[in-house]
DNA sequence: GATGGAAGCGGAGGATCCTCCGCTACGTTC
DNA sequence: GAACGTAGCGGAGGATCCTCCGCTTCCATC
């Protein structure tokens, strides 16, 4: 239950909160190497206490900050599954992720903890991905294609894992195809 | 080549790099949470200084401190292969590594960079562990119960994403079974 | 529109990481 | 065994992370 709001923001505090989520994001987008959380309080024109308040982990900030393009890719599930048979739209959406969690830099060690944690509150993006890697999924179980016994979580955990440790683009496209023949319904030979 | 020595390390230097990797192994070993870098050179009777000379990252000490019991792990491939059929060897081997990186903690942090960069001079148990791995494929494979078109490389990378992005054991043998299938020598259904 | 209490603010400060450079002492050469 | 060039040492210090707590500002209530 991560929208329980046992008292609505006060309007001060809603405003910081949207400064420091409109710096977070220039900042991010920005091709520079790192951002100091320091220079994002900065930029927004609050303390840097008041950035650690409204997130309190450089994870929380960076998955706030993604969540619109990241919702955006989960919409794009149903769209691929219009055009595709169902096991290639989960190949094509899978790789989309990897390339977004590429081009973003700092993001994908953020979103390992996102993924990981069921628990944590700030992770309301997760469900969002399980639920349109989970339709993924079923259209290809329904296909024949996809074996029924996989969990989307550990799916998504999995990518994640390849984000991760995969270093060049090509590495991460041939450890999506091994997991493609994993997840895919056959017999042995 | 990581092995070309313009020059024997000083006798001092030798010492102080021998009382260092003695700390950091004693160090990483406790259960304490997590261990300063400043801790190790302290207890080393070292200046920071000199910690960082010898290993210019966090990486290199852990894989250091670590290179031989990872040599053990490596070295029981070979066992494993004599007492198994190849695939339940290869999945043997995969599970305790797993279980390695996951009992020593900060370990798999330390190990992705360690895996993910061929290049890395402090990498020489990356070459060890792909040739352990390689072994294993190499039985798979002719004995015709894995494929031939996968690269030890790609695994080994694989397996750290799994140990990075896993939360729980039981998660960790699922995507391992998962890659198992995907592994595996197969026509598809 | 005054007021009290709590929500929220801000930044000083402790902890850690890592670099840099003046000093020390090793070992080589004669 | 003296002396000298340099490999190696150490730790001060700048950068960043994150916490903590005294002060400020909002707003519910009257």
């Amino acid at each position: 239950m991560p929208e329980t709001s046992p008292r609505p923001l006060r309007a001060d505090a809603l405003r910081n909160r949207e400064r420091l989520l409109e710096a977070a994001v220039q900042a991010f987008s920005r091709p520079g190497p790192e951002v100091t959380l320091d220079a994002i309080a900065r930029e927004a024109g609050v303390g840097i206490g008041t950035l650690y308040r409204h997130f309190p982990t450089r994870e929380a900030l960076v998955e706030a900050a993604y969540r619109n393009e990241l919702g955006k890719l989960c919409d794009a599930a149903p769209d691929l599954l219009d055009h595709l048979p169902p096991d290639r739209a989960l190949r094509g959406w899978m790789s989309r992720f990897i390339d977004y969690l590429a081009t973003k830099r700092g993001m994908a060690d953020a979103l390992r903890l996102v993924i990981a944690s069921g628990a944590n509150p700030y992770a309301q993006s997760r469900d969002r991905l399980l639920e349109a890697l989970g339709r993924l999924l079923a259209a290809g179980v329904a296909a024949g294609t996809i074996r029924a016994d996989v969990d989307a979580g550990d799916v998504l955990v999995n990518l994640s894992g390849i984000s991760l440790a995969a270093g060049e683009r090509a590495q991460a496209d041939r450890l999506l195809d091994l997991l493609m023949d994993g997840l895919r319904h056959h017999r042995a030979g």
